[in-house]
DNA sequence: AAGGTGTGCAACCGCGCATTC
DNA sequence: AGAATGCGCGGTTGCACACCT
């Protein structure tokens, strides 16, 4: 049996709106929300699919939609973030106040991958192009420098997989994603190769850890206290050590921010990481969550 | 001036997931 | 448990306009 359609769709207006019918479903959203959009077009008096008006109203009619040309720093925003994520569109509209996920498609589409391309960049890996065959230059055995650099990209897989997990949970969660878009803002675009010594990769590690709880919006998800590695604090790098108490202040108050001084050390933290720093904690922080995930399946098997 | 081509973007479509019954 | 339903997402289409020949 086959999926039934979305509406009736005989004589049902297409195209573009006009601003009659603009006016006709701001009208309505605005009186009686938007309820479900099945039944919207009838209650509004429109001839349209509800699919169609929801698609109108959250890309053009919404209050708060920011319309016009991009920044540069919307605009390198949304080249990190696809270099971190891929076409999660709806994920990196979450990072982009005001933005909506079909904009920054186009704008993707449009704009910012010919110049990728032009630039001698894959707009899909973010990778160079090889000149002469177009295809990526990420894989090359014969040089043990390669090795690692192949090593470091399978790395930089897993933190990308990673963040788009925290990205599923920030779109999922009912709060803002500050903190969050303040940690992907500072991840390069590239993987690059690290000389941090063990003890620095440790205490930025711990580090990561703390900023992952403190932008971690629904605490029943398994990420835990209990999951932080005991290490020692031997870097310049500042270590956030009060954890605990802003994850209890958080459950506490049901609040999506912490207090105002946590805030600060957060913010202050994540603005003196370097993008070294954030690639060594990130995949610190998937190494360490990929043994809390063995050894819970140890467990549970063991049962 | 007219036809062809390229570009930007609004809107549509189909699919997958979550929820409801 | 599974079918029906609604929503949201990403890919794609098609139109309007600009630019080129």
């Amino acid at each position: 049996m086959g999926r039934m359609p979305c509406c009736e769709k005989v004589g049902l207006k297409k195209g573009p709106w006009t601003p009659d019918e603009d006016k006709k479903l701001l009208d309505y959203v605005r009186k009686h929300g938007h309820g479900i959009w099945r039944s919207v077009p009838a209650k509004a008096g429109l001839e349209r699919c509800g699919k169609s008006c929801r698609l109108r109203w959250i890309n053009y009619l919404k209050p708060d939609i920011k319309r016009g040309n991009f920044s540069a720093e919307e605009e390198h925003t949304i080249i990190q973030l696809h270099a971190l994520l891929g076409n999660k569109w709806s994920i990196i509209a979450a990072h982009l106040p005001q933005r909506t996920d079909n904009e920054i498609k186009n704008y993707w589409n449009s704009n910012i991958k010919k110049r990728l391309i032009r630039m001698g960049l894959d707009p899909i890996t973010h990778k160079t192009i090889k000149k002469n065959t177009f295809e990526t230059s990420d894989v090359c055995y014969d040089n043990p420098k390669d090795t690692i650099n192949v090593c470091h990209v399978a790395q930089w897989e897993s933190a990308r997989h990673e963040a788009e997990v925290r990205g599923s949970m920030v779109q999922a969660g009912s709060g803002s994603s500050y903190f969050s878009g303040l940690i992907l803002s500072k991840i390069p675009t590239q993987p690059c190769l690290s000389s941090h010594s063990l003890s620095t990769e440790n205490s930025t590690a711990y580090n990561m850890y703390a900023l992952v709880l403190a932008t971690n919006h629904d605490f029943r998800l398994p990420v835990s206290t209990s999951s932080i590695p005991t290490l020692p604090a031997v870097s310049n790098i500042p270590q956030i050590t009060n954890t605990e108490s802003l994850v209890s202040y958080k459950v506490d108050n049901n609040d999506m921010g912490a207090s105002s001084q946590s805030e600060t050390e957060i913010e202050g933290c994540v603005s003196n990481l370097q993008d070294d720093d954030i690639m060594v904690a990130v995949e610190a922080f998937r190494r360490t969550r990929s043994e809390s995930m063995k050894e819970l399946f140890n467990e549970s098997t063991s049962m």
